[in-house]
This record gives structure tokens, C-alpha cells and sequence, in this order.
DNA sequence: AAATATAATTGATATTTGTCACTTTCCAAT
DNA sequence: ATTGGAAAGTGACAAATATCAATTATATTT
């Protein structure tokens, strides 16, 4: 069963940090959201104590009450299947929601997992629905982000469905260096909050396969890798490996994250 | 560019089926709407001109404009990439919505083509947006399909990131089973609309491979193939070969179309 | 700090599925 | 009805990646 329960949960607005004064504000609530309307919101957003890595937000099959933001640190989701195996869906970092494949349902379909010390603040869905009846920007926000989510779905149907190894990971290294780089972290080193074998599972191949591309990539001179710690020599050539992009939407595509 | 503008619309309204008398009515909006609040929804909605099979109704880059949904016939969603191949992103039956990759960025990631002449119901989303404000209900109905939308993205990760070739066909054939059966049609006979290109496509596999599945089914006794029409001999065995399944959730996930 | 378990890497080999070439069947346009 | 072209099916072969096995490096626990 889920951990949900076992934490202690404190009201935002009793803490020090409000979201007009948190760094993911522009990532997490980007469209304009008035002073009065964040006031109503934050009452209602809680933020629960770090979970530990390897703790779980949640479960598959567990009852739906709340969607999450990362604050800090990442999470995985993934799809537990019944001979053990996993599927990985995804990985959340900062100013990223999870939770959102289980409002139809009421039961989330996939697990969530902490790949490190990680803080999210907790919207518990019932009275985030019963505010946005009186503030119909609250809705409007979450089916963008939703949309969003459906985009980058695509995105990783597109991946794999088309692509080799090499441009899987390569997209890959190219998706986290953007997202970091959103969030005032640098697009050119970072650290890989998750295994090879996490990777491996996302992108749909063996662990072995992504160690040899690492390999590989670091004797073609792209990158340095150091067990986690990645430095991109030339984000130009990784994000042309990364390969197939829509036509048409030209840049839109690699700047959807970013707008 | 997109057909969009060369077909005539009526509003819905002025046209001898509405909402209420539609068939597929509790697919399509099975949330309790009222009559008022349906009415006016209806008076926003246009039902274009059916467009004939290979016709777009719109394509990557356009304008976001509507979104759609089948009424009858089908529409393949396609993700056109640069190098001129495409990966083909989804089938929408009657009942399915279709453009909701593209509310957050006003554009379309992807194109949309009939399969065989189709009829949709188009909703103008400024439109919607503006009723939505006075009617909370819609946000939430638009919300609860795109859950359903991104979980349904979900399982097609699983499929196409830890299934063999012959778990995909029958998985995929599963599917459209079960969303032609809910439309009242037969779970076991059914006419494929789209080509064993665009299925290979869709589930990663070269053309040639969904054929030789098909050839494998019918040796085993399965499914009866004559090209486009299918007639599955055992259903449950066709749910047993098509693998994995998220633990946990058991049926909630076959039945999740359904409900 | 040592011991143990876990994660990552590398090489050798196997397997699945893709690719290519060709044939057959069907559908649509004339 | 005929014909041309696309779609589907089949076999032979190739290639990419998975699997297996072994080693090394790194965390974690005691």
C-alpha cells in the first residue's frame, strides 16, 4: 500500500515558502494566476516532508486523492506489471506534475517512486476541484499541462517506435539537459539521478545496450560520463544524433518544455 | 495546409441529430450533463462535411483551432517527421476525441487523416473555453479524457517498450475489439480500416512482421484473416497472448475504455 | 574499515525482427 | 471488363540489439 498516510503533511501557507516565492513558479504555474486566486490555491496545496529515495509517492492500484509537484529531487513512474518486470513511463523533476494518468479513473495506474531525497507539494484533487468551479484559470492550467503531458507522450512514441539505441539515448540526454537548463541548472553538466538500468527500461533497451552508447559517446568525444555525472562536449551534435523531429513544428517541438 | 476551411459547416443545432440522440452520447459525454447545459454545448458544436478517406482534417503545424470527434469512420494520427517516414500515433474510432496534443502550444504536433469517409462532431475550442467558464462540468469532462488519454499513452509505452511482436498484434487487435464492442459492435467480427502499414507502424514492427503474426494466428487457430476482416475464434486467448497487464489494477485496466 | 550487495561495464553469442526481393491479390480508374 | 498500381504475403538473409557470463567499480551495512 501507499506511504501516503505514514507522513506528516503541513498546509503551504504555514510555511516559509509560498509559490510566488518558490523558483519553479514559472514552470509549475506559468500562466497568470492573480494574486488573490495563488492565495485560495496555496491553501490548499500541502507540502509533505521529503520522501527518502526509494519511498513511494504512491502505488499502482492505490486509491487517487491528490496530484503532485516536485520541489526538489525526481521522480520515477512506472507501470508494475505482474510478472515483475516494470515498465518506466517517466521521470519528474522539479516543477513537474505526476498523477495526472489517474483522474479518470480514481486508481493510479502506475507507481511512483523517489529516485533521491525528494519534496513535492501534495493538490489534493477533491478541493482543487471544488476551487476551480470559482476559478475556471485552475482548470485551464491543468488541461495545458495535461496537453502538454499528452505531447510528450508523443514525443516518446515517436522514440520508441523510430529510433535506434544511439538516438534514444542521445534524445534522452537531450531532453534532461533541457529541462535542467528550464530550471537555472546548467545544460552542459548535470548528474543522472537514475540507473542505467532505469534509463535502459525508459527508453526500451537492455541495460547493457545504454552502457555501451555511454561508452560509445564518450569515445566519439560527445560527452564525459562518470557513473552519473554527465558533461556534454557538443549539444549541437547530441541533439542532431537525437534524430527525428516533426516536421512543421521545427523548433516548437524542442521548445515545448521551455514555454 | 490544412483542408480546414474548404469544407462547409453546419451548427449542429440546425441539423436533425443532436447530442441527446446520438449514439454514442454516453461515450462521448458520460458525465451527467443536463439538458440545459447539453443545449448549449450543441450550439457551439459544428458537424463538418464528412471527409472522404486519405482527407486530412488537419496537419502538423496548422493552427489549433477545434477539437474533434468521430462520429463514424476512423482517422489516424501521425506524427510526420522530417525524413519523410511517419510514426503513426493513434486510431480514433467513433466516440474518440482527437487535437488534445495541441491546446497547451496552439499548434498541432500531429496530422490527422481519414481512414474511410468519416463524419466529426468539431468543437471550437475558444468557444468551449468561453461556455466552459459558466460551466465547470465541461472542464472537468475535457480533464477526465484527457486522464484517460495520457493512461491510454501509458499502455502503449508498455506495448511498444516490453512486448514481442506477436504480444503487440494481439494486444492491438484486443483493443480495437473491445472498443467496437462497447459501441455495440461485434467483440469477434470486425472490418480493419487501416492498412497493415499503418498497424506496423503504430506498433513499431516492419510491415512484413504483422503480416506473418496474422499468418501465425490464423495457422493457430485463433482469428479467421481475410485482409480486412477479422474474426476472432477466442478472445480469451487473444487477452492471454497479448501479455502484460499492470498488477494491481486487473481488470480496471481492460475495462478502463469501457467505463 | 571490512564485508556484502548492488550497479556498471565489457565481451561473446543468440535471437528476434528488419530488410530485400519477389509473387500474389485486390482495388480503383478507365 | 481490363488494366495499372498499391497492398499484402512469403522466403532468404542481414543486422541490431538482447541475453548470458564474467569482471570491475561503487555503495551500503555491519
Amino acid at each position: 500500500m501507499s506511504t501516503e498516510n505514514e507522513n506528516t503533511v503541513v498546509p503551504l501557507s504555514k510555511r516559509k515558502i509560498a509559490c510566488k516565492d518558490c523558483s519553479l513558479f514559472q514552470i509549475c504555474l506559468p500562466v497568470g494566476i492573480s494574486g488573490e486566486e495563488l492565495e485560495r490555491l496555496e491553501q490548499i496545496i500541502q507540502r509533505r516532508r521529503p520522501v527518502k529515495r526509494g519511498d513511494h509517492l504512491y502505488q499502482g492500484g492505490d486509491q487517487f486523492r491528490s496530484i503532485y509537484a516536485v520541489r526538489s529531487g525526481s521522480i520515477k513512474s512506472y507501470v508494475p506489471t505482474e510478472s515483475g518486470n516494470e515498465q518506466v513511463t517517466g521521470f519528474h523533476l522539479p516543477g513537474e506534475l505526476l498523477g495526472l494518468d489517474a483522474i479518470s479513473n480514481r486508481i493510479h495506474p502506475c507507481s511512483a517512486k523517489a529516485l533521491e531525497t525528494t519534496s513535492v507539494c501534495e493538490i489534493p484533487y477533491d478541493e482543487f476541484e471544488l476551487l476551480s468551479n470559482e476559478m475556471p484559470v485552475l482548470h485551464r492550467q491543468l488541461i495545458t499541462l495535461m496537453s502538454k503531458e499528452i505531447f510528450e507522450e508523443e514525443t516518446h512514441t515517436v522514440l520508441l517506435g523510430k529510433k535506434s539505441a544511439e538516438e534514444r539515448l542521445a534524445a534522452y540526454l537531450f531532453s534532461i539537459s533541457s529541462r535542467y537548463h528550464r530550471r537555472g541548472f546548467s545544460a552542459s553538466e548535470f548528474y543522472l539521478s537514475m540507473s542505467r538500468n532505469d534509463i535502459g527500461n525508459y527508453l526500451g533497451l537492455a541495460v547493457e545496450t545504454v552502457s555501451r552508447m555511454f561508452t560509445r559517446f564518450q569515445e566519439d568525444g560527445l560527452l564525459s560520463v562518470e557513473r552519473k555525472h554527465i558533461i556534454i562536449h557538443d549539444l549541437t551534435r547530441l541533439k542532431t544524433l537525437a534524430g527525428a523531429v516533426p516536421s512543421k513544428c521545427g523548433e516548437q517541438f524542442f521548445c515545448l518544455r521551455n514555454s
